[in-house]
Formats: structure tokens, sequence, C-alpha cells
DNA sequence: CCTACAGTGTTGATATGTCAACACGCACGG
DNA sequence: CCGTGCGTGTTGACATATCAACACTGTAGG
């Protein structure tokens, strides 16, 4: 599926990056760092809540404020542990309650944590549409996911 | 120049986040996770260098390994609290030093650092090949670099 | 001269992420 | 019944990131 990239480049590992290929390294590099600074700094300024506890509790509400840890971690892409010290975190913080269930734990979004999570959820959507969404047509709003789920997952497009 | 993003979406910051607006901002953070988690194992157990490691030497390098700090919080879209404390660190593994000069400091790289740098690069840029180039054509890798660009300086497209 | 300001960098406290090691429960094959 | 894995989660040590506050230097205005 993946055909040849670049026609100056080449796959030998000891080859340095081409030109083309450096560019879209710092690229990538450098809109990230951008982005997430930006929504960061606009959710947390209004309302308290940090990246990664919108991100879980975004996920949790999703499905009715309760779900299994380690689907929280597949959807998220992050790995056990970071998740597990984010939750311990947010528990102390009375987020979310933890419940340990058959083959694992159940995590449930508290009243104040529904309350925070839907107070974010205007600042928080404003946020990614103003830095995300809006430098970019609805085409190109389409392309730009296609190509970023191929990275995710290269070999299932 | 940024036209109007989604027939189904609205500026309005109170209203949620469309289907398609979720899709890309989901798929835009899964990607990252996934490339930075991908990347940053190939390199650190090959090397033993971090992903910030390799940001900080990669940019000193190519200046012949000596940058104003500034310059470098520049480039790399940093805040000065962070770079400040990551040379701290590197200079404690001795992979860099600090002069302070007229204006400010700068950042050279040590003999140790310019070793682990030329051996890293290789494993560098074959990861980085793997795992963001590969799955793309040369005219995708060049979309996608536009697309990336306009985040991180929208209105100077 | 001197005062105020902007640019640059540091520090300490705290939040977040990573690694290695361990703990526990459950299923499967002896 | 007994191992032996495997999936799931936790823990502690450490690395990295962020925030608020401070320190230094040069420089422009009085």
């Amino acid at each position: 599926m993946s055909t040849r990239t670049d026609l100056t480049a080449n796959t030998d590992a000891t080859t340095p990056l081409s030109l083309s290929e450096r560019a879209l390294w710092f690229a990538w590099k450098r809109a990230h760092e951008v982005l997430r600074t930006r929504i960061a700094e606009d959710v947390r300024s209004a309302t308290g809540l940090s990246d990664p506890d919108i991100a879980i509790l975004i996920h949790a509400t999703d499905v009715d404020g309760t779900v299994r840890q380690n689907q929280l971690a597949v959807v998220l892409g992050w790995d056990r542990t970071r998740l597990s010290h984010q939750l311990t975190r947010m528990e102390e913080r009375g987020l979310v309650i933890r419940r340990r269930v058959a083959g694992g734990v159940e995590v449930e979004v508290t009243d104040a944590g529904l309350e925070m999570v839907a107070a974010a959820q205007p600042v928080h959507a404003a946020a990614v549409r103003r830095h995300l969404i809006e430098p970019f047509t609805s085409v190109q709003v389409e392309h730009l996911r296609q190509a970023l789920d191929r990275i995710s997952a290269p070999d299932l497009i």
C-alpha cells in the first residue's frame, strides 16, 4: 500500500534524511509544540484542567462516564503506567474514582468531574477549532485526517 | 486566507465539535502519541539519547555545534524554562557546555556529545523514515508538510 | 548619572511521563 | 491440582515539562 516516498531519498538506514524528509520531520515537531501549547494554555487558564485531564474526561464521558481502564489506554494510545499515574492524580483531586471489577479496573467520572468537563468543553472546542480546524478547508480537514490515520496505523490503510 | 472550514460546523464557542472536527482532533492526538513513542523507543534503545536530547543536538550540530540558547528556544518552539532545565541535565551528562556571552548564553556541543549524535543520526533517520515518511508518497509528504506549516503559523500562509 | 524597561536566563515547587520491577487474577495444558 | 503464561494494574525512582517568581544585562529616556 505505502508506495515509494521520495525519489531523492534512500531507505538505507545509514543515509541521512533528505531535505524534504527533514522538512517534514521538523514541521511535524514544530506543529505539535505550537498546537499543544496553544490549546493547553487556552483550556488551562479558563478551567484549571490539563491536557491529560481533558483527554481522559472526554473519552470517559463519551461512554456515559464509566470505562474500563485498559480500554482508555488503548483508545488514547497511552501505556498502562502513564494512565495509572494520571488516574491516581485525578483520583486525588476528586475527578474520578476507580473500582476493581472482573479482569481489571473500572474508571468512573465523579459529579465534580462531570461539572468540570462540562464547563471545559466549550473552551476546549473553541481552542481546537481556532488552532487546528480554522486554518483548513473542510476538504483539507478530511485529507489531513486520513494522513494522520496512516501514521497511527500504516498497515491498516 | 483560511476559508470556512466545515459546512456542518459552527464557529460559536459554545457549539460542541462536529463529528469531522472531533475525528481530526483525535486523529491528531493519536498520531502524535504513536509516532513519538515509536521513534523515541527506536532511538533510545539503540543510543541512550532521549527525544529532547536529539532535538537539541541535531539543531546545534546543524550550525557547527554552537548556538545561542535563545535561538534554540525559538527554532524548537520551546519556552525558556524548559530549555534551561533540559540543558542543565545535558550539561551534567557532559553532552553540552554553556558559556555566558554578550546578551545571553552560548551552547556548545562537547566532543562526547558530537560522538553520541553521530552514532544516533542513522538510527534516528531510519526511525523517522519508517514511521513518518514511508506511509506516504512524495507528493503526500509535501502536502502534509504544508498542512503542518499552516498549523504552526496560520497567519503567514 | 539613574531609572525604568525589555530581553534573556535561572531556580524551586509541582505536574506529568518513562522505565524496570513487581503483584494479581485468570485461563490453559499438564 | 499444579504450574506456567498472559493480561492488567501498581509502585518507586527518575526524567521531563510547566508555572510563578526572581536575577542579570544592556539600553533608551530623563
